[in-house]
DNA sequence: TATTGTTATACTCTATAACTATA
DNA sequence: TATAGTTATAGAGTATAACAATA
């Protein structure tokens, strides 16, 4: 690497464009790292307390938001596509974390839905996610942790638009 | 985290504190989804144009920048394990654009570098690379790629020292 | 014909273990 | 003993194709 060991500032034009050809400085591998950190952190921790993948876990999450849900909507809530949301689903309902009930308007789908378990379950993930996104999260300012959310969702939005997401 | 006001339909806190359970509202989740969306972007477009992956995207960046490393350098520069590194710089070798020569200093290893092809490849990748970078992320003012810089390499830190990367 | 769910398949990415040659 | 590189292998994640049941 070359030197600049002070601060990021290289010959950044204040205000300016970033000129830097170097790795660390391109935003989608920041993007990329940092995501990557954050995610197997959080696996490692879902897996090793409740055995659950985060698959699993996102299932889950929406499922307790929503009560209940077809596999179609899950993966549209998730942005997961049809089979990672089949499997997913398969290893809940074998562990008796959600069941299927008939879906009285559309003969091909149920609904799925938390068991007692699942609820106790969710009960419990849901704290540890919020206390690992506190943890993660803590050096960062109250308006920078809002500021982080708009900024993504613009980006996603605009890779989006321009590479849209083939699922389902 | 005092009360769980969970009606069911929480809005999103203007501001305040992430108090919603639904999963879109999460910010490791957003993280995710984004990084996913710009980094299959991005490799859609190398691996279509140039026929490199990320790895060796990666790879061919930081020997364009330093001029030689060893593997075990590279690892360290691109975050990637020695193993990811050994085969990115197996398929770069392969089609002629890296080359290794003897390390003086150390018998174990070689010195990586660009070939003149490589050099060539490096110099049209590069202002694609920044191109794709300029589209993902125009949806954001100049301050605000700034802050992003700045928070993503926080919450790595922060990510990091609460379950290190374990390469090489 | 189109859609929902399901299975099979494959490719990428990541991580570990084992081995070699040097140090 | 430890490190640099290499190979083999396995685990996740992701994507497509093909199929059955239903719309």
């Amino acid at each position: 690497m070359a030197d600049t060991k002070n601060t990021g500032e290289v010959g950044v034009a204040a205000g300016g464009d970033m000129e830097s050809d170097r790795l660390a400085d391109f935003l989608p591998y920041q993007l990329s790292v940092t995501s990557n950190a954050v995610s197997s952190l959080i696996a490692e921790r879902y897996q090793s307390r409740f055995g659950i993948k985060i698959a699993e876990w996102r299932v889950m999450a929406v499922l307790g938001d929503v009560g209940s849900a077809t596999q179609r909507k899950l993966a549209e809530a998730t942005l997961m596509d049809k089979v990672a949301v089949n499997r997913a689903c398969k290893v809940l309902a074998d562990r008796g974390l959600i069941e299927r009930e008939p879906n009285a308007r559309d003969g091909r789908s149920h609904l799925l839905e938390l068991t007692g378990e699942g609820r106790s379950i969710h009960a419990e993930v849901m704290p540890l996610a919020k206390a690992i996104e506190a943890e993660v999260f803590a050096a960062l300012k109250p308006e920078e942790r809002e500021a982080l959310r708009s900024i993504l969702s613009r980006v996603f939005d605009q890779a989006n638009t321009v590479h849209p997401i083939k699922h389902s």
